[in-house]
DNA sequence: CACTCTTGGAGAAACGTATCTCCAAGGGCT
DNA sequence: AGCCCTTGGAGATACGTTTCTCCAAGAGTG
């Protein structure tokens, strides 16, 4: 059997192989063409069922696999999806880092292996000896900083892009994000409503587009009531810098009574700046922290956060981005991308398509307080919502 | 430019078309053949400088990206290595679940891209749907089960598979494992110099490799000691079990003085139980958890905790398995896989080459007892190391 | 001058699949 | 009988690289 097959098979020059076993091996023992093997297992063509059966089990005797390269090179399709992990500093990746991150790449993976696609770890950086060699059928981007050159480049060499975060300012196929300004703007109700007069902010420095729009709103919101904003920011991926920082918001002459901590740690660190400056908690400070962390229910007291629903995310990025591929050469044969370049598209056919997908807050001890200080003059007038 | 480009492109009957630019246009365009514009932007070949910057010029000038499929076909390298993930149940995946696959995934990923490799993340589950579509150089196995058919069939293609865990029953290139029994009789040790009587074990159901060793070990002491094995078995992945384990082995008739839990939850679980139970830390209970997570330097006690060193196991196992696909191809041209096949090697070669990796104990309050009970008659002979 | 060696580079053969085109044979219909 | 339509399948091409082989022209050397 496997003489013949060597044998019918026209290997010209170089003599015999021991590889695996190729469609053309197949062919040749199962004594059909190579168009009705590759007819018979992908489920195509015009094949009596005994052919198609036969031709199956020759494969399956001869440990047939077909080569993903190959096929791809063909097909133009690897299955495969990048998913660029951001990278702080040189060399860690905070794809596990915060448990955001870790909760949505996981989503993703389950969403994209769902569907037949596989994930490949990818950094942010823009070195192109990872990138170049890898074929890619499209790319989630976790909330690029404005202008990434990344992104424009792969958007640029026609390789779809769905970012988690609405992107500053390069184009992407499509993005999802949270309502950030809304959950801001509620949880600054919800401590007002508590009875906070002063509400302040822990921040971060970079330029990302949740730091920005949270920072943002929440100094409109100031504005909007005429408080004094009272803030603090730091690089957000130094675990050391925010204790620091919160330390920091507590020690200042207006000190808060409130504070809305924008990641995952604050928590924890405000709450060590409570304890050190004999502040109570919730009773002389309020506290609300953004975290996917469920340690923060048997924390003493239990804090506050608002969960932005990463799953969520995860899963809808990788969906939309899947559509945007296979919706791209499956349907009419069309290529849209090309039909619409990236600079045409950006001008012509205006923003990219965004969804925007609503947050949780958990509410426990550390934001309600059992004797309100005061239930008049709220800090932000009823008329507005 | 361009016109001259598609021009002399020998571009047989398909007219034209506006796709990428591939070897052949930069080829045409810069007025030498496809092979120098390989060997000019490879540096392979004799080619004066003066060529080969000219080449690279026109290459980028055109946005010439070589088509990584291309490329993969023909080279039979990918650049891609899978990384398994444990799959309880159904969709969800535990990479990120459990601070140990996390922060070794992390480690991976970095120690594969440093040397030009992208992990992709596939279910350890043997749909071949995906792990079919996808070619790989090699795949990293998170704690294989025993005679994982996934692994074994891969290793029969003639994969290079290096597994994190020692594999049970299967055949792999290498693998890398944490020395368990070590670990555990360092801390069973440690604890009887605490003033422990009766240790105590939470561990799992499962037959992954770690479990195995662990609780062998457990038993092994213990009949070494003669003392009585107190222990309590639930299945790891379910979080909620977990707690009810651990409340068991504190409700069991022969208490336990001191437990040592296997999952990185066990010490909440533990803490939580023995608060319950009115059990004091480290006073009446000492405890000690396998655990990567640094809450437990700031629980209520502070609470001793063994890692194992995911980074070094990550770093180790990726560069182990890059090592090892570089190796086949790269050095004398002879393929060694194909000269001692799977069932040569494993009856022939012996085992696959380990490495055992020490593991760390990080000493809080929770078992260090203030006032030990006892100082005479510590439960382990002396004359045993 | 005849020769070898080096330099610079071209040609063409794979890699293994998917798919487009085309063909032969038979069967039914007018 | 002539024609068309369906069935079953073969041939050939293209996907875009890398690389092996080979060649021409100069440059040194006896």
């Amino acid at each position: 059997m496997t003489a013949a097959a060597n044998q019918s098979g026209r290997r010209p020059t170089t003599s015999r192989r021991l590889e695996r076993a190729g469609i053309r091996d197949v062919a040749a023992a199962a004594g059909v063409s190579i168009t009705t093997v590759s007819d018979a297992l992908n489920g195509k063509g015009r094949l009596p069922d005994e052919t198609r059966s036969r031709v199956r089990e020759v494969a399956e005797r001869l440990g047939y696999r077909p080569s993903a390269a190959a096929r791809t090179l063909r097909t133009g399709r690897s299955g495969l999806i990048g998913l660029t992990v951001t990278t702080y500093g040189e060399e860690p990746f905070t794809f596990t880092e915060f448990a955001y991150f870790a909760e949505m790449a996981r989503a993703a993976t389950s969403a994209a292996l769902g569907r037949g696609y596989a994930l490949v770890v990818l950094p942010a950086s823009s070195r192109h000896d990872v990138w170049g060699n890898i074929a890619l059928d499209g790319t989630v981007v976790i909330d690029p900083p404005d202008q990434d050159p990344l992104v424009s480049e792969l958007y640029r060499s026609g390789v779809p892009v769905v970012s988690d975060g609405k992107p500053g300012n390069c184009p992407v196929t499509a993005w999802v994000d949270n309502d950030h300004e809304a959950a801001v703007l509620g949880i600054l109700d919800h401590l007002s409503e508590a009875g906070a007069r002063r509400i302040g902010l822990l921040t971060g420095t970079s330029t990302d587009t949740y730091t920005r729009l949270s920072t943002e709103a929440y100094l409109g919101w100031c504005a909007k009531v005429g408080q004094e904003p009272v803030y603090e920011a730091y690089p957000a991926h130094d675990p050391a810098a925010g204790a620091v920082a919160a330390d920091r918001l507590l020690a200042r002459p207006d000190r808060p009574d409130a504070v809305y901590g924008l990641f995952d740690p604050n928590g924890t660190d405000l709450l060590a700046a409570a304890r050190r400056y004999g502040l109570r908690v919730p009773d002389d400070l309020l506290l609300v922290c953004c975290s996917e962390s469920d340690v923060y229910a048997t924390t003493e007291p239990p804090i506050t956060t608002l969960s932005l629903k990463p799953r969520r995310i995860g899963t809808t990025v990788v969906n939309l981005l899947i559509d945007a591929i296979e919706g791209v050469d499956s349907g009419t044969g069309v290529d849209i991308a090309r039909l619409f370049p990236p600079r045409f598209r950006t001008a012509g056919t205006g923003p990219p398509p965004g969804t925007l997908m609503p947050t949780e807050l958990i509410v426990r001890a550390s934001s309600q307080r059992r004797s309100p200080r005061t239930t008049v003059n709220p800090p932000r007038p009823p008329g507005e919502v």
